[in-house]
DNA sequence: GCTATCAGTTAACTTCAGGTAACTAGTTAC
DNA sequence: GTAACTAGTTACCTGAAGTTAACTGATAGC
Protein backbone atom coordinates (compact mmCIF):
# COMPACT_ATOMS: atom_id res chain seq x y z
CA UNK A 1 0.00 0.00 0.00
CA UNK A 2 1.44 3.44 0.72
CA UNK A 3 3.26 4.69 -2.10
CA UNK A 4 1.36 2.44 -4.59
CA UNK A 5 -0.59 4.05 -7.23
CA UNK A 6 -3.73 2.87 -7.48
CA UNK A 7 -5.02 3.55 -11.12
CA UNK A 8 -8.55 2.09 -10.81
CA UNK A 9 -10.53 3.38 -7.51
CA UNK A 10 -11.29 1.47 -4.39
CA UNK A 11 -8.93 -0.78 -3.13
CA UNK A 12 -7.99 -3.81 -5.44
CA UNK A 13 -7.32 -5.94 -2.61
CA UNK A 14 -10.78 -5.80 -1.26
CA UNK A 15 -12.64 -6.27 -4.68
CA UNK A 16 -10.82 -9.30 -5.40
CA UNK A 17 -12.00 -10.45 -1.62
CA UNK A 18 -15.80 -9.31 -2.84
CA UNK A 19 -15.35 -11.55 -5.81
CA UNK A 20 -14.01 -14.64 -4.25
CA UNK A 21 -16.83 -13.98 -1.36
CA UNK A 22 -19.61 -13.97 -4.28
CA UNK A 23 -18.03 -17.06 -5.86
CA UNK A 24 -18.35 -18.88 -2.78
CA UNK A 25 -21.87 -17.72 -2.22
CA UNK A 26 -22.71 -18.42 -5.87
CA UNK A 27 -20.99 -22.12 -5.89
CA UNK A 28 -23.19 -22.81 -2.73
CA UNK A 29 -26.46 -21.31 -3.47
CA UNK A 30 -26.40 -21.12 -7.16
CA UNK A 31 -28.02 -23.66 -10.40
CA UNK A 32 -31.29 -23.83 -11.10
CA UNK A 33 -32.83 -24.95 -7.68
CA UNK A 34 -31.12 -24.07 -4.71
CA UNK A 35 -32.33 -21.31 -4.05
CA UNK A 36 -35.72 -21.89 -5.19
CA UNK A 37 -35.87 -24.95 -2.80
CA UNK A 38 -34.57 -22.67 -0.25
CA UNK A 39 -37.57 -20.10 -0.41
CA UNK A 40 -39.88 -23.09 -0.74
CA UNK A 41 -39.04 -24.23 2.54
CA UNK A 42 -38.43 -21.24 4.20
CA UNK A 43 -42.78 -20.80 3.11
CA UNK A 44 -43.74 -24.27 4.72
CA UNK A 45 -44.15 -24.96 8.19
CA UNK A 46 -42.07 -28.23 8.85
CA UNK A 47 -44.40 -30.77 8.65
CA UNK A 48 -45.41 -29.94 5.11
CA UNK A 49 -41.85 -30.39 4.05
CA UNK A 50 -41.70 -33.89 3.06
CA UNK A 51 -40.00 -34.79 -0.33
CA UNK A 52 -43.15 -35.33 -2.45
CA UNK A 53 -44.78 -32.20 -1.44
CA UNK A 54 -41.60 -30.18 -1.97
CA UNK A 55 -41.67 -32.23 -5.52
CA UNK A 56 -45.10 -30.67 -5.98
CA UNK A 57 -44.55 -27.36 -4.96
CA UNK A 58 -41.73 -26.55 -6.96
CA UNK A 59 -42.64 -27.06 -10.60
CA UNK A 60 -40.40 -28.66 -12.78
CA UNK A 61 -37.99 -30.04 -10.53
CA UNK A 62 -37.72 -33.88 -11.41
CA UNK A 63 -36.90 -36.39 -7.98
CA UNK A 64 -33.22 -36.80 -8.88
CA UNK A 65 -32.45 -33.30 -8.98
CA UNK A 66 -34.29 -32.39 -5.82
CA UNK A 67 -32.39 -35.19 -4.26
CA UNK A 68 -29.20 -34.14 -5.72
CA UNK A 69 -30.03 -30.58 -4.26
CA UNK A 70 -31.40 -31.14 -0.67
CA UNK A 71 -28.04 -33.46 -0.30
CA UNK A 72 -25.68 -30.70 -1.23
CA UNK A 73 -27.83 -27.84 0.81
CA UNK A 74 -27.27 -30.37 3.87
CA UNK A 75 -24.03 -30.64 3.30
CA UNK A 76 -23.97 -27.22 3.13
CA UNK A 77 -25.98 -27.30 6.75
CA UNK A 78 -28.70 -25.29 5.00
CA UNK A 79 -31.55 -28.30 5.91
CA UNK A 80 -31.83 -30.94 7.63
CA UNK A 81 -33.12 -34.22 6.93
CA UNK A 82 -35.41 -36.41 9.28
CA UNK A 83 -36.93 -39.83 8.71
CA UNK A 84 -40.31 -39.88 9.97
CA UNK A 85 -41.14 -42.89 12.30
CA UNK A 86 -44.55 -42.91 9.48
CA UNK A 87 -46.04 -45.65 7.30
CA UNK A 88 -45.48 -45.60 4.09
CA UNK A 89 -41.97 -43.19 5.98
CA UNK A 90 -41.66 -39.74 5.02
CA UNK A 91 -38.57 -37.86 5.27
CA UNK A 92 -39.14 -34.17 6.42
CA UNK A 93 -36.82 -31.04 5.46
CA UNK A 94 -36.39 -28.04 7.13
CA UNK A 95 -34.33 -25.19 7.24
CA UNK A 96 -31.50 -24.32 9.53
CA UNK A 97 -31.38 -21.80 11.43
CA UNK A 98 -28.12 -20.76 9.74
CA UNK A 99 -30.06 -21.51 5.68
CA UNK A 100 -32.32 -18.94 7.34
CA UNK A 101 -29.55 -16.44 6.74
CA UNK A 102 -30.48 -16.56 3.48
CA UNK A 103 -33.75 -15.21 3.96
CA UNK A 104 -32.89 -11.56 2.98
CA UNK A 105 -31.57 -12.75 -0.15
CA UNK A 106 -34.19 -14.97 -1.44
CA UNK A 107 -36.60 -11.87 -0.57
CA UNK A 108 -34.48 -9.45 -2.89
CA UNK A 109 -34.45 -11.68 -5.78
CA UNK A 110 -38.48 -12.21 -5.34
CA UNK A 111 -38.86 -8.19 -5.02
CA UNK A 112 -36.01 -8.27 -8.21
CA UNK A 113 -38.14 -10.38 -10.45
CA UNK A 114 -41.47 -8.64 -9.26
CA UNK A 115 -40.43 -5.36 -9.52
CA UNK A 116 -38.75 -6.45 -13.36
CA UNK A 117 -42.28 -7.95 -15.00
CA UNK A 118 -43.07 -4.57 -14.20
CA UNK A 119 -40.16 -2.87 -15.74
CA UNK A 120 -40.87 -4.98 -18.84
CA UNK A 121 -44.12 -4.25 -19.25
CA UNK A 122 -43.33 -0.50 -19.20
CA UNK A 123 -40.47 -0.91 -21.74
CA UNK A 124 -43.42 -2.58 -23.98
CA UNK A 125 -45.55 -0.05 -23.34
CA UNK A 126 -42.83 3.47 -24.12
CA UNK B 1 -59.97 -17.48 0.38
CA UNK B 2 -61.96 -17.77 3.00
CA UNK B 3 -63.45 -20.81 3.25
CA UNK B 4 -60.96 -22.53 1.20
CA UNK B 5 -59.26 -25.01 3.58
CA UNK B 6 -55.19 -23.86 3.47
CA UNK B 7 -53.61 -27.29 4.10
CA UNK B 8 -49.74 -25.87 3.76
CA UNK B 9 -49.38 -22.62 5.92
CA UNK B 10 -49.15 -19.42 3.91
CA UNK B 11 -51.09 -18.35 0.56
CA UNK B 12 -50.48 -21.09 -1.93
CA UNK B 13 -50.67 -19.03 -4.92
CA UNK B 14 -48.50 -15.95 -3.53
CA UNK B 15 -46.07 -18.41 -3.03
CA UNK B 16 -46.28 -19.70 -6.50
CA UNK B 17 -45.67 -16.09 -7.67
CA UNK B 18 -42.76 -15.62 -5.22
CA UNK B 19 -40.90 -19.02 -7.09
CA UNK B 20 -41.54 -17.27 -10.57
CA UNK B 21 -40.46 -13.95 -9.46
CA UNK B 22 -37.47 -15.70 -8.24
CA UNK B 23 -36.74 -17.95 -11.50
CA UNK B 24 -36.83 -14.55 -13.90
CA UNK B 25 -34.37 -13.87 -11.22
CA UNK B 26 -32.37 -16.59 -11.54
CA UNK B 27 -32.82 -16.68 -15.33
CA UNK B 28 -31.72 -13.14 -15.38
CA UNK B 29 -28.72 -12.85 -12.81
CA UNK B 30 -27.84 -16.81 -12.70
CA UNK B 31 -24.79 -18.49 -14.06
CA UNK B 32 -20.65 -18.72 -13.02
CA UNK B 33 -20.42 -14.77 -14.06
CA UNK B 34 -22.87 -12.56 -14.52
CA UNK B 35 -22.95 -11.09 -11.05
CA UNK B 36 -19.66 -11.74 -10.52
CA UNK B 37 -19.24 -9.25 -13.60
CA UNK B 38 -22.06 -6.48 -12.19
CA UNK B 39 -19.99 -6.38 -9.08
CA UNK B 40 -17.26 -5.54 -10.63
CA UNK B 41 -18.73 -2.65 -12.61
CA UNK B 42 -20.45 -1.71 -9.54
CA UNK B 43 -17.06 -1.33 -7.87
CA UNK B 44 -15.47 0.84 -10.56
CA UNK B 45 -15.73 4.06 -12.48
CA UNK B 46 -16.72 3.61 -15.88
CA UNK B 47 -13.64 4.73 -17.36
CA UNK B 48 -12.18 1.95 -15.55
CA UNK B 49 -14.84 -0.35 -17.26
CA UNK B 50 -13.29 -1.47 -20.93
CA UNK B 51 -13.15 -5.20 -21.47
CA UNK B 52 -9.41 -6.01 -21.12
CA UNK B 53 -9.75 -4.46 -18.16
CA UNK B 54 -12.76 -6.09 -16.81
CA UNK B 55 -11.04 -9.51 -18.25
CA UNK B 56 -7.81 -8.81 -15.98
CA UNK B 57 -10.20 -8.07 -12.88
CA UNK B 58 -12.64 -11.30 -12.91
CA UNK B 59 -10.15 -14.15 -12.93
CA UNK B 60 -10.37 -16.81 -14.52
CA UNK B 61 -13.23 -15.47 -17.48
CA UNK B 62 -12.34 -15.95 -20.77
CA UNK B 63 -12.77 -13.63 -23.36
CA UNK B 64 -15.62 -15.51 -25.13
CA UNK B 65 -17.73 -15.82 -21.83
CA UNK B 66 -17.13 -12.13 -20.82
CA UNK B 67 -17.98 -11.36 -24.16
CA UNK B 68 -20.91 -13.07 -24.08
CA UNK B 69 -22.14 -12.61 -20.42
CA UNK B 70 -21.89 -8.45 -21.04
CA UNK B 71 -24.06 -9.12 -24.33
CA UNK B 72 -26.95 -10.58 -22.29
CA UNK B 73 -26.50 -8.19 -19.36
CA UNK B 74 -26.97 -5.47 -22.36
CA UNK B 75 -29.87 -6.96 -23.41
CA UNK B 76 -31.75 -6.90 -20.43
CA UNK B 77 -30.91 -3.22 -19.77
CA UNK B 78 -28.39 -3.63 -16.92
CA UNK B 79 -25.40 -2.46 -18.39
CA UNK B 80 -24.57 -0.38 -21.66
CA UNK B 81 -21.77 -0.77 -23.63
CA UNK B 82 -20.22 2.58 -25.21
CA UNK B 83 -17.47 2.54 -28.29
CA UNK B 84 -14.40 4.86 -26.94
CA UNK B 85 -13.38 7.50 -29.51
CA UNK B 86 -9.57 5.88 -28.85
CA UNK B 87 -6.65 4.51 -30.47
CA UNK B 88 -7.02 1.58 -30.40
CA UNK B 89 -10.38 1.72 -29.91
CA UNK B 90 -11.81 0.90 -26.63
CA UNK B 91 -15.02 -0.12 -25.89
CA UNK B 92 -16.42 1.12 -22.39
CA UNK B 93 -18.91 -1.03 -20.21
CA UNK B 94 -21.34 0.29 -17.82
CA UNK B 95 -23.99 -0.50 -14.92
CA UNK B 96 -27.18 1.42 -15.69
CA UNK B 97 -29.55 3.38 -13.24
CA UNK B 98 -31.88 0.21 -13.37
CA UNK B 99 -28.58 -2.38 -13.14
CA UNK B 100 -27.74 -0.35 -9.81
CA UNK B 101 -31.22 -2.02 -8.72
CA UNK B 102 -29.08 -5.25 -7.96
CA UNK B 103 -26.07 -3.90 -5.93
CA UNK B 104 -28.43 -4.93 -2.33
CA UNK B 105 -28.27 -8.28 -4.13
CA UNK B 106 -24.41 -8.56 -4.74
CA UNK B 107 -24.04 -6.53 -1.61
CA UNK B 108 -25.90 -9.41 0.98
CA UNK B 109 -24.00 -12.41 -1.14
CA UNK B 110 -21.06 -10.81 -0.59
CA UNK B 111 -21.84 -10.45 3.18
CA UNK B 112 -23.02 -14.14 2.77
CA UNK B 113 -19.61 -15.26 1.54
CA UNK B 114 -17.25 -13.89 3.89
CA UNK B 115 -19.73 -14.74 6.96
CA UNK B 116 -19.82 -18.58 5.42
CA UNK B 117 -15.94 -18.38 5.59
CA UNK B 118 -15.58 -17.66 9.01
CA UNK B 119 -18.82 -20.59 9.76
CA UNK B 120 -16.58 -23.20 8.27
CA UNK B 121 -13.80 -21.82 10.10
CA UNK B 122 -15.94 -22.36 13.18
CA UNK B 123 -16.75 -25.69 12.14
CA UNK B 124 -13.46 -26.87 11.92
CA UNK B 125 -12.45 -26.06 15.18
CA UNK B 126 -15.55 -26.77 16.95
C1' DG C 1 8.52 -4.59 -41.61
C1' DC C 2 7.77 -6.45 -36.88
C1' DT C 3 5.52 -6.35 -32.73
C1' DA C 4 2.02 -4.92 -29.59
C1' DT C 5 -2.37 -2.95 -28.23
C1' DC C 6 -7.69 -3.32 -28.00
C1' DA C 7 -12.03 -5.77 -28.69
C1' DG C 8 -13.59 -9.12 -29.86
C1' DT C 9 -14.87 -13.70 -33.19
C1' DT C 10 -14.54 -18.42 -34.61
C1' DA C 11 -13.75 -23.33 -34.42
C1' DA C 12 -13.06 -27.38 -32.10
C1' DC C 13 -13.45 -29.47 -28.13
C1' DT C 14 -14.63 -31.00 -23.20
C1' DT C 15 -17.30 -30.86 -19.12
C1' DC C 16 -21.21 -30.62 -16.52
C1' DA C 17 -25.90 -29.38 -15.31
C1' DG C 18 -30.02 -31.08 -15.94
C1' DG C 19 -33.92 -34.05 -18.14
C1' DT C 20 -36.24 -38.71 -18.88
C1' DA C 21 -37.58 -42.92 -17.70
C1' DA C 22 -37.24 -47.15 -15.62
C1' DC C 23 -36.33 -49.27 -11.40
C1' DT C 24 -35.82 -50.50 -6.04
C1' DA C 25 -37.77 -51.23 -1.48
C1' DG C 26 -40.94 -51.15 2.26
C1' DT C 27 -45.77 -50.80 3.45
C1' DT C 28 -50.81 -50.53 2.93
C1' DA C 29 -55.27 -51.13 0.85
C1' DC C 30 -58.27 -53.62 -2.42
C1' DG D 1 -51.58 -60.57 -6.38
C1' DT D 2 -51.60 -56.05 -7.85
C1' DA D 3 -51.91 -51.34 -7.48
C1' DA D 4 -50.49 -47.21 -4.97
C1' DC D 5 -48.05 -44.64 -1.63
C1' DT D 6 -43.55 -43.10 0.28
C1' DA D 7 -38.40 -41.71 -0.97
C1' DG D 8 -35.45 -42.06 -3.50
C1' DT D 9 -31.51 -44.50 -7.16
C1' DT D 10 -29.66 -45.71 -11.63
C1' DA D 11 -28.49 -45.41 -16.42
C1' DC D 12 -28.73 -42.98 -20.47
C1' DC D 13 -28.81 -38.90 -23.02
C1' DT D 14 -28.87 -33.92 -24.54
C1' DG D 15 -27.82 -29.24 -24.65
C1' DA D 16 -25.76 -25.56 -22.54
C1' DA D 17 -21.72 -23.84 -20.34
C1' DG D 18 -17.23 -23.26 -20.55
C1' DT D 19 -12.09 -23.76 -22.28
C1' DT D 20 -8.25 -23.13 -25.47
C1' DA D 21 -6.09 -21.34 -29.17
C1' DA D 22 -5.88 -19.21 -33.44
C1' DC D 23 -7.46 -15.38 -36.00
C1' DT D 24 -9.34 -10.47 -37.64
C1' DG D 25 -8.77 -5.51 -38.29
C1' DA D 26 -7.61 -1.11 -36.95
C1' DT D 27 -3.80 1.61 -34.99
C1' DA D 28 0.56 2.82 -32.94
C1' DG D 29 5.51 2.44 -31.66
C1' DC D 30 10.13 0.82 -32.68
Amino acid sequence: MGTVKNKGNVREASCQEELTAMRDSIEILGGKWKLLIMRYLTNRTAEHNHFKKIQRGINGISAKMLAKELKDLEVNMMVTRTIQDTRPVTVEYAITEYGKSIIPVTDMLVQWGLNHREKIKEEVLV
